[in-house]
DNA sequence: ACGTTCACG
DNA sequence: ACGTACGTGAACGTA
């Protein structure tokens, strides 16, 4: 006979789980009814998964039956206090039994007891049968009931992925056996069913008493063995509360079930009605899913017809008007040099495709590009704008770039698949990348033209299906002004900036690394002195040996693979043994080599002697851009050596100069604006220093006092803190001043700048009530754990939610000024250019003779990109190469 | 593929 | 009791 396997779902438990890890994507999740279906897909998700991995012939969902249990009569206050369930989740419990149902499996609850209960005495009757069992919950008290029969499997974080616990695995991750754990929850109590525990006992404290004692009856009789006098009054004065609370974690394994095994077997699931169900909650994906497994050849993806463009054929394209989908398909990501597989070209009434890129040079086709009253709907407008530059056209009339416009909409649905994206707006007509073409080595072009023409006009059809619909939600975002005015526009100004490319000298860098390498050989042979023995500087686990084993210096900190040695360790060191400061050497002058000098080198195109970063337009949380191949966001400055390496960019001819711009401390300026707080917005009408002025406030100093270098820079440490989402420990880490003086730095910042107050509290609440975050600009930002239990989670996400809107909104300034500084360059026809931007930093290259003009032009349209209640400031700087940038 | 370290705003 | 300052990219060593 075969195995006998029991599988026992915790309905409620992965009911929330579900609906939590999908809680960003709400709104997505909805049929034609207006039901919320989010916790509905999520549960069959992870059931799916569970079923497949588990194959079990017999199952059963189990369901808590109401609020008040055996629990409320022994406990009063058992889960009082609970947050109320969301409408959008209660409306979905009828339809997973539903779903249940239709997949063939029994659900089941019982007056009184909760889920919990009704699947202990399962398993317990299970396995005394001989049946595996398998939990499956997102509770990790059901871990209790761990035996070598019964596996406990937790969904941990979104929907996919789970832990299985086995007693060995409890006692590996947790220290107690199952047994002990409800004798652990006894002494900790539990904060979300409301029960106390023993005053002063967290999880730490109880898990070393269990260990020690082994259950809370043994603990009580040896009382007089627990080390620590409070700590013992405590246990000994809560010793009523102890046991109740172990009585209330203990579940139940003897409920009256008024259901047995042989009812529970598992045949499959009713096609059919499963089916319908999937229809009726819109769920695609399952359909689709359901429909390969009964017809494995016939992919339900919409069949497509096209015409493959040849020389002799391009006349038809004369009925292309009004707008028009267009796609140049390149494999590798760098759309500077990736080559190209083929183009679409084309709308609903007919697609056009060809491998042969040189067609695009037609006038035939190049008009329709070039023309500026036709629309042009893409995936990635700039890697398209670039492309198509490279073929000498100019793509006019970017109106629709589904990429763009998923990220606004969710910053999180960024992904350069194109399929993907869709499928996150609900539309499954076309395969990933990755299905045709392969991943990594295997990677390659379809041979056969029917499998990559298909392909491509299904990714066309896919951005022209999709168009309508996230241009409205964009509408109902309010966002439209912020795609098409703000991002739009700023795919073209940046793909100029790439286009263009800065110039690199060589020889300056090979200058650089000659003297870099000399004097870092020098450093490896006194490291290797001081060692007393060659090793491998730049192997963490061979450093940590030397430092702490061989020369036995004092641990600072740990990583999870070892010893840290990282700089803020070092420098704690660094008194204790000169090694350590020829470490420190060691890995800054290898970091200049490897990265910015080697690096760079192997982005420098020998046509130009220039490098073309690509600006990552939909990567950040915040609206801020990215660099890659090379990164010119990380040039070093800080110290005099790094900041060599800037002699190496240069404009791109002789007697031409390199000209910046960057404001002064946008984001406090943001900060002081968006929060309204008058005080710090004082400071900065009146052209003070604010780190000093923040000085004087916190220190109470007199107004006519000079602030002392030590003074600014600790209220400079504050007035970082604030940008980043204060919390003492923060404060307290970086800038090495005790807790508890960090913390009485930021209730004075709070008295003295209580508008800031207000703004930190207000911006965690509109996040709490949404969702998300939002910029001036209207560009949002996600925080589905706002509302997270966990404290982690929670406290990251309200820090999150303080610091978006501020670095954001700086992102959203230094994107409008860029856009009309390209305007405005044009307009006056002159030479200059601009290459760089660096966040909150403008980089140009211009004759010398246009440095006048840049000097008035470039602050006064960044200074003036948006109207704030507080100036903005902007300074300049110009010279000859990247380092000789002076005044 | 992943973690650590370090470069920038 | 919890234990992180916000946002990035590249190189390297280790698995």
């Amino acid at each position: 006979m075969a195995d006998k396997k029991l599988l026992l779902i915790d309905g409620n438990s992965l009911t929330y789980k579900a609906f939590f890890a999908l809680f960003t994507s709400l709104e997505r999740f909805t049929n034609e009814d207006g039901l919320h279906t989010s916790a509905i897909y999520g549960f069959n998700r992870m059931l799916d998964d569970i079923l497949k991995d588990v194959q079990p012939t017999s199952a059963l969902a189990a369901f808590d039956a109401g609020k008040t249990t055996f629990r409320t009569k022994m406990y009063e206050d058992y889960k009082a206090g609970r947050a109320k369930m969301p409408d959008e989740l209660r409306e979905q419990f009828p339809f997973v039994m539903d779903l249940l149902h239709d997949r063939g499996i029994k659900t089941y609850e019982l007056k009184n007891y909760e889920a919990d209960d009704i699947i202990g005495t399962l398993a317990k009757e299970a396995s005394k049968k001989g049946y595996h069992v398998t939990i499956i919950t997102g509770d990790r008290d059901l871990t209790q009931l761990c035996s070598d029969k019964v596996t406990v499997a937790i969904s941990k974080k979104g929907v996919s992925e789970i832990e299985k616990y086995t007693p060995s695995f409890v006692k590996e991750t947790m220290g107690i056996t199952p047994e002990q754990i409800i004798d652990v929850k006894g002494l900790q109590g539990d904060n979300s069913d409301n029960y106390p525990g023993v005053e002063k006992v967290g999880p730490k404290t109880a898990v070393k008493l269990i260990q020690q004692f082994g259950s809370i009856e043994n603990l009580y009789e040896h009382i007089d063995e627990v080390s620590g006098k409070k700590l013992k009054e405590h246990l000994i004065r809560d010793k009523d509360q102890a046991l109740l609370s172990k009585k209330l974690a203990t579940i139940d394994r003897d409920a009256p079930l008024t259901i047995s095994l042989s009812d529970l077997k598992y045949d499959g699931a009713d096609n059919d009605k499963l089916v319908d169900f999937y229809k009726k909650m819109n769920m695609k994906s399952f359909l689709r899913e359901m429909e390969g497994a009964s017809n494995q050849d016939a992919e339900k993806l919409p069949d497509v017809k096209y015409t493959v463009l040849t020389k002799d054929n391009l006349d038809e394209l004369d009925q292309l008007s009004g707008e028009i989908v267009f796609n140049i398909e390149m494999l590798e990501e760098n759309y500077h040099v990736a080559p190209f597989a083929g183009f679409v070209i084309g709308n609903q009434n007919h697609w056009y495709v060809s491998r042969d890129i040189d067609l695009l040079d037609d006038p035939k086709i190049k008009n329709i590009l070039e023309n500026k009253n036709i629309k042009k709907n893409v995936f990635d407008a700039k890697a398209q704008i670039v492309a198509a530059n490279r073929e000498n056209i100019k793509l006019n009339s970017v109106d629709f770039d589904m990429l763009l416009a998923s990220y606004l909409l969710n910053t999180l649905d960024n992904s350069n698949d194109l399929a993907k994206v869709a499928n996150r707006h609900n539309y499954y007509g076309v395969k990933p990348d990755s299905e045709v073409y392969g991943t990594g080595k295997k990677k390659e072009i379809p041979a056969d033209d029917h499998v990559f023409f298909t392909h491509i006009v299904r990714k066309a059809l896919a951005i022209d299906e999709l168009k309508d619909k996230m241009i409205d939600d964009l509408k109902k975002h309010n966002q439209l002004d912020l795609y098409r005015n703000m991002e739009v526009p700023l795919s073209y100004v940046l793909s100029e900036m790439e286009i263009e490319g800065i110039t690199v000298d060589v020889d300056t860098l090979e200058a650089l690394k000659s003297k870099f390498t000399e004097h870092l050989s020098e450093i490896e042979q006194a490291i290797y002195q001081e060692a007393g023995e060659e090793f491998n500087i730049g192997s963490p686990k061979q450093l940590g040996e030397i430092l702490f084993d061989k020369l036995k210096l004092p641990v600072v900190k740990k990583t999870k693979t070892g010893y840290s040695t990282s700089v803020d360790v070092l420098e704690k060191l660094a008194g204790l043994n000169p090694i350590i400061d020829n470490v420190l050497a060691y890995r800054q002058l290898s970091k200049l080599i490897s990265t910015y000098i080697d690096g760079i080198k192997k982005d420098i195109y020998s046509r130009d002697h220039k490098v073309h970063t690509r600006y990552l337009q939909t990567l950040t949380q915040t609206g801020r851009l990215s660099s890659v191949d090379p990164n010119l966001q990380n040039i070093p400055v800080r110290t005099e050596e790094g900041r060599k390496i800037r002699e190496a960019f240069v404009p791109r001819h002789k007697d031409w100069e390199l000209f910046s711009s960057d404001y002064s401390q946008v984001e406090l300026r943001v900060l002081a604006a968006i929060s309204g707080d008058k005080n710090m917005q004082e400071a900065f009408k009146n052209g003070e220093d604010i780190h000093a002025a923040t000085a004087r406030r916190i220190f109470e100093l007199p107004s006519n006092e000079d602030v002392t270098s030590e003074l600014r820079r600790q209220a400079k440490a504050v007035n970082f803190g604030i940008v980043y989402g204060i919390s003492a420990y923060g404060l307290a880490k970086n800038t090495g001043i005790s807790r508890k003086r960090a913390q009485e730095f930021i209730d004075k910042y709070f008295r003295e700048y209580p508008g800031v107050k207000k703004y930190t509290e207000d911006s965690v609440k509109f996040a709490e009530d949404h969702g998300y975050a939002e910029t001036i600009m209207k560009r949002r930002r996600y925080l589905p754990d706002i509302n997270s239990k966990q404290f982690q989670k929670r406290s990251f996400a309200e820090r999150t939610a303080m610091n978006s809107p501020i670095q954001g909104s700086a992102a959203d300034i230094v994107k409008v000024a860029m856009i009309r500084m390209q305007r405005e360059l044009k307009k006056r026809g002159l030479k200059a250019t601009m290459l760089l931007q660096i966040h909150d930093e403008l980089i140009f290259e211009a004759p010398k003779d246009e440095i006048p003009v840049l000097e008035k032009l470039v602050p006064s349209i960044m200074d003036s990109a948006v109207d704030l209640d507080v100036p903005l400031k902007v300074e300049s700087h110009y010279g000859p190469n990247w380092y000789d940038i002076k005044k």
